[in-house]
DNA sequence: TCTATCCTGGAACGAGCAGTCCAAGTTGAG
DNA sequence: CTCAACTTGGACTGCTCGTTCCAGGATAGA
C-alpha cells in the first residue's frame, strides 16, 4: 500500500501552530499555511480537514506541547514560592525576549475569539492544569507563606495573574513592569517580616 | 447647506462597539454592521472611514466610555480596599451575568489582535489608566495594608489580575472562582491578624 | 511488469469580503 | 421657485476566502 505521505505530518503541525499562534486564526488564511508548510491544498485538507480543524489541532499541540511541560515543572520543582517566582521569569523572559517576543500566550489569545465549544474545552483544560501546577507548587511552599492562605484561591489568583502577563506581553508591555508586579503579588503571600 | 444627517452618529458607534466587542474584529464582516446599525454603506464609509478605522473608534469609545468612568470610581472611592473589592465584584458581575455575560472586556480582547499601532496605543493608555486608578484607590487604603508594599508594583498586579478575570470570563468561567481568586489576592494585602 | 492504491499539485468554484461610485432624493439659502 | 450642497440607497467591482475536485505520478505487492 503506498500511502506514505511526503512529509511530516508533526512538524507541519508545528509550523502551523506558530503562524497561528503568532498571527491568530481569523487573520490567518490558508494560502499563508500554504505558503510556509510548502504542502498543497490536497495534503493540507486531507490530512489535517478543514481550517477550524487545523487551529484546534494546532492549539492542542500548542497545550500539550508548550504550556505543560512548564506546568509539569512548576508542579514538581518543590522549592514553593522559588518555584512559582521561577515559573513567572521564564514565562516574562519567553514572552518579552527572543523568538516569540510578543506572540502572548495562544490559550489566552484564544480566549478572545469565537466560542467554539472544542475550544472552549482546550482552554477550560488549560486553565485546570494551571491551577492546578500553581496549587501543588504553593503546597510545597510551607512556611514561606502566611497562615491561613486558601490554596485554591491562591493558585486561582496566580493563575489569573499569568494569564494577565500573558495578554499584556503581547502589546509589548515593559517586562520591567509585569515583573514587578509579579513580585509584588507573590511578596503578599509570605509571612510578614518578624 | 442641507448637510444634516439621518441618524446619530454616536448611537451609531454604540452599536458598532457592541458588536465589535462581542464578536471580534476580525470575525465580523462589514455586512453584519450594516444589518445591525440599519444605515447604507455610503454614510458608514463617508462617516467613520473604513472597517479598521470604524473599529478604532469604536475600540476608543469603549476605553472612554466604559473601562474610564469605572477607573475614576475605584480612583475617587477613598475607601482602599473595599472600593478595590467593589470594583473587581462590579467587574465580575458584569462579565459573567446580564447582558455583556461572556463578552469578556473589549481591550482585553483587542490585545489578541494583529499589532495595529492605533490599537496598541489605546490599548497602553487603557492599561496605564487602570493602573493609575488601582494606584490611587490603594493609597486611600492606609494601614488596612500590611506595611512595605510598593503600591505600584501592587497596582500592576492588581491590574494585571483584572486582565486575567477579563480573558477568563469570556470563556464562561465560573464566577465564585474568579471571585475566590480576587478575594486572595486582596486578602494577602492585608496585615497579618493579631 | 502490471495493477491497484493513495498521495500530490494545481486548476477551478462559489461565496463573501472590503471598498467605490453614481443617480436619486432631500433640504436650506437666495 | 430654483439651485447648489450634501446625504442616501444600492448596484457594482475586484479580490480573497475556504473548499472541492480530478488528472497525473509514485509506489508496494503479485
Amino acid at each position: 500500500m503506498p500511502d506514505v505521505k511526503h512529509f511530516d505530518p508533526e512538524a507541519v503541525l508545528e509550523q502551523v501552530e506558530r503562524l497561528f499562534w503568532q498571527r491568530g486564526a481569523a487573520t490567518t488564511g490558508i494560502a499563508e499555511v500554504i505558503a510556509v508548510t510548502g504542502l498543497s491544498r490536497s495534503s493540507l485538507y486531507a490530512t489535517y480537514g478543514g481550517k477550524q480543524d487545523l487551529y484546534v489541532q494546532a492549539l492542542r499541540r500548542y497545550v500539550e506541547r508548550r504550556s505543560e511541560p512548564m506546568f509539569e515543572t512548576l508542579a514538581s520543582d518543590g522549592r514553593g514560592l522559588p518555584a512559582v517566582a521561577a515559573f513567572f521569569d521564564t514565562l516574562i523572559e519567553a514572552r518579552c525576549t527572543g523568538e516569540y517576543a510578543r506572540w502572548g500566550c495562544m490559550a489566552a489569545n484564544a480566549h478572545a475569539g469565537p466560542g467554539d465549544p472544542q475550544v472552549r474545552g482546550l482552554l477550560d483544560h488549560h486553565h485546570g492544569r494551571l491551577r492546578a501546577a500553581m496549587r501543588e507548587a504553593l503546597e510545597a511552599a510551607g512556611d514561606q507563606l502566611r497562615p491561613g492562605l486558601d490554596l485554591d484561591a491562591v493558585a486561582e489568583s496566580l493563575a489569573l495573574l499569568a494569564y494577565g502577563v500573558n495578554v499584556r506581553s503581547r502589546a509589548g508591555a515593559d517586562p520591567e513592569s509585569l515583573h514587578k508586579g509579579v513580585a509584588a503579588a507573590l511578596d503578599a503571600l509570605r509571612p510578614t517580616r518578624t
